[in-house]
RNA sequence: UGGGGCGUCGUCAAGCGGUAAGACACCAGCUUUUGGAGCUGGCAUUCCCAGGUUCGAAUCCUGGCGCCCCAGCCA
């Protein structure tokens, strides 16, 4: 069955000479070759705790962890928790639950730059001790104007030329709480006219009264992303820091501080572009406004690209490892087609998903023929890619569900379903010709077809070899069970929604539509949550794990089937949903 | 008139001077008790443009053009 106790890495790879591999790949192959960190490969993948992990971090992750792994090597999880006023642990224990639901494991070696802080300032303490950092009186805003424009360079701080004892004495009464929020921060001397912004004497220390989710109140300072990222790189002895192209322009200044500093080692960082995918969007800051707002339901919305919203909606881990090895890595930046997720979706699910019968919108069938009280049992295969799956029995009698979508009174030319006179296979069950539509006399809509059976065909085929177009799911009327079923579609009725002024006015309305009464066949009355079902012909869902109780089965659709009909119904302009 | 990147099929992406991999999508056919799955075939004489070097260039050189990122006491 396809629950996820199926998210085993695929193993580990090495790459073999002549592999194509992506240019981080090769890059560590060189370095190993050379005898680099005495060959020795460690990354980290490290988070902010202040949300959720999308598809995105997915890629990330697959890549940190996927490359240590491939080179015999390893990969730490380290929460990059240094602003205390947008962190939180509860984030943390949802990405440490996303990492591993992924299929990846950091061991003992869970690690947080917060427990580095006394580290971090003893570093800083060193730096002004060299007279590489002072501190600075400078209001945030007169920072700003010091700073110069991306043209023009900037001008040199007044501050910046104070005396080692009286900065070392200044950034202990930071330490010890002597000084406002804001009114002073410690600074790397570097070069207020470097092109590179960020090597104009980047603030390192920031006064800052929050309390931290861990270390409570016993810090008043805290340390700058960039001044922690490369020292807590280094003290945990990475050998390949791997981040996104945002902070290519940083990695002067990465290096800077591993120069300066006497540090175990000087890991290389590598910035590769970060994942962007058609109809969605990727932005932490962004999604939050989807959620905010109120245009989702939640994180965890099976909309969502978030993996809490993925994993609700029935995606699996394999599938997007899969994915996120098949988009490669490189440095242009690029917007990967939604639809090689849900190619690698399918592939994993068309494998392991067991087949059921479920009709979404029911329409009455009465075989005219078949005997009122008889019930048969027909035997179906649970899934046709896996004989060791084995068969099921199902319930048939004389009324029955079908799908609306399988009749049409008056069929276009390629419909090749139910229609009136029309012979069509029942799957597992018999051929059935339709010989009456009964309509509401109201409402002109049908609301029953009347049939007959042929009982030679009891199975599916027909002694004298005659041929049906089709062959269509059902469900036996009395024995079915009910359920509501959620059908998800794009989010966005756009590719890149941020080519929009507004992302949210191109967000489509129909993403969500809620089908209630819909008939499933009995077995699906133990359905278990976290089992992938197909539903023949329909597509993949599985037990909504929030909303569906014992009483009200919910099942969310994972993605649909891939739909031949669909496609000839888009080209001649009608669609259905 | 700053600095850092990137430009190869509709979408990703190999290629690293020897004559354009692969995947998704798409199209056609076969097959099929899921219009599913599977199988077969098709799909860049051309690599942002223009010059140059070379027997030979997507790959090297020169000059353009286009796109992205950076002016948080965020990460």
């Amino acid at each position: 069955m396809s629950a996820d106790s199926d998210n085993k890495p695929a193993g580990k790879k090495s790459p073999a000479p002549g592999d194509s591999l992506d240019f981080i790949r090769s890059r560590i192959t060189e370095d190993v070759a050379a005898g680099k960190n005495n060959g020795r490969v460690h990354t980290r993948f490290p988070p902010e705790p202040n949300g959720y992990l999308h598809i995105g971090h997915a890629k990330a992750i697959c890549l940190d962890f996927g490359t240590a792994e491939e080179f015999g090597g390893l990969c730490n999880l380290r929460f990059d928790d240094t602003n205390p006023v947008k962190e939180d642990v509860r984030y943390a224990e949802s990405i440490m639950d996303d990492v591993h639901w992924l299929g990846f494991d950091w061991g003992d070696r869970l690690y947080w730059a917060s427990d580095y802080f006394q580290k971090l300032h003893d570093f800083a303490v060193q730096l002004i001790r060299d007279g590489k950092a002072y501190v600075c009186d400078l209001t945030a805003d007169e920072i700003r104007e010091y700073r110069g424009t991306l043209t023009e360079p900037g001008r040199d701080s007044p501050y910046r030329d104070r005396s080692v004892s009286e900065n070392l004495d200044l950034f202990e009464r930071m330490r010890a709480g002597e000084f406002e929020d804001g009114s002073r921060t410690l600074r790397a001397k570097i070069d207020m006219a470097s092109g590179n912004l960020n090597m104009r004497d980047p603030v390192i220390y920031r006064i800052l009264r929050a309390t931290h989710h861990r270390t409570g109140d016993k810090w008043c300072i805290y340390p700058m992303y960039d001044f922690t990222h490369c020292l807590s790189d280094s003290l945990e002895g990475i050998t390949h820091s791997l981040c996104d192209l945002d902070f290519e322009d940083h990695r002067p200044l990465y290096d800077w501080f591993l120069d300066e500093l006497d540090v175990p080692c000087h890991p290389q960082q590598i910035e590769f572009a970060r994942l962007n995918m058609s109809y969605t969007i990727m932005s932490k800051r962004l999604l939050r406004r989807l959620v905010e707002e109120g245009h989702v339901n939640g994180w965890d919305d099976p909309r969502m690209p978030t993996l809490q919203g993925l994993r609700r909606r029935g995606y699996t881990p394999k599938s997007i490892r899969e994915f996120c090895s098949r988009i490669g890595v490189a440095k242009r930046e690029s917007i990967v087609d939604v639809a090689l997720l849900e190619h690698t979706l399918r592939e994993d699910l068309n494998k392991h998903a067991p087949r059921v019968m479920a009709v979404l919108r029911p329409l009455k069938v009465i075989i005219e023929n078949y005997p009122e009280d008889k019930v048969e049992m027909v035997e179906a295969v649970n899934n046709p890619e896996d004989p060791s799956a084995g068969t099921r029995e199902v319930p048939f009698s004389r009324e029955l569900f079908i799908e609306r979508d399988d009749f049409l009174e008056d069929p276009p030319k390629k419909f090749f379903r139910l229609a009136p006179g029309r012979e069509v296979r029942l799957r597992y069950a018999y051929f059935i010709t339709c010989v009456d539509v009964i309509k509401d006399p109201e409402s002109g809509e049908i609301t029953e077809l009347r049939c007959t059976y042929d009982p030679a065909t009891r199975g599916g085929s027909a002694p004298d070899g005659r041929k049906v177009k089709a062959t269509m799911h059902w469900v036996s009327a009395e024995h079915a069970v009910e359920a509501e079923v959620r059908l998800y579609d794009q989010l966005f009725t756009e590719e890149n929604p941020l080519a929009r002024d507004d992302f949210t006015a191109c967000l489509n309305p129909n993403s969500l539509t809620v089908l209630t009464g819909c008939r499933l066949e009995p077995s699906l009355a133990a359905a278990k949550p976290r089992v992938r079902y197909q539903f023949e012909r329909l597509g993949y869902f599985c037990i909504d794990s929030v909303d569906s109780t014992e009483t009200t089965l919910v099942f969310d659709r994972t993605v649909t089937l891939r739909d031949a009909w669909a496609r000839i119904q888009k080209k001649s302009g009608t669609k259905s949903n």
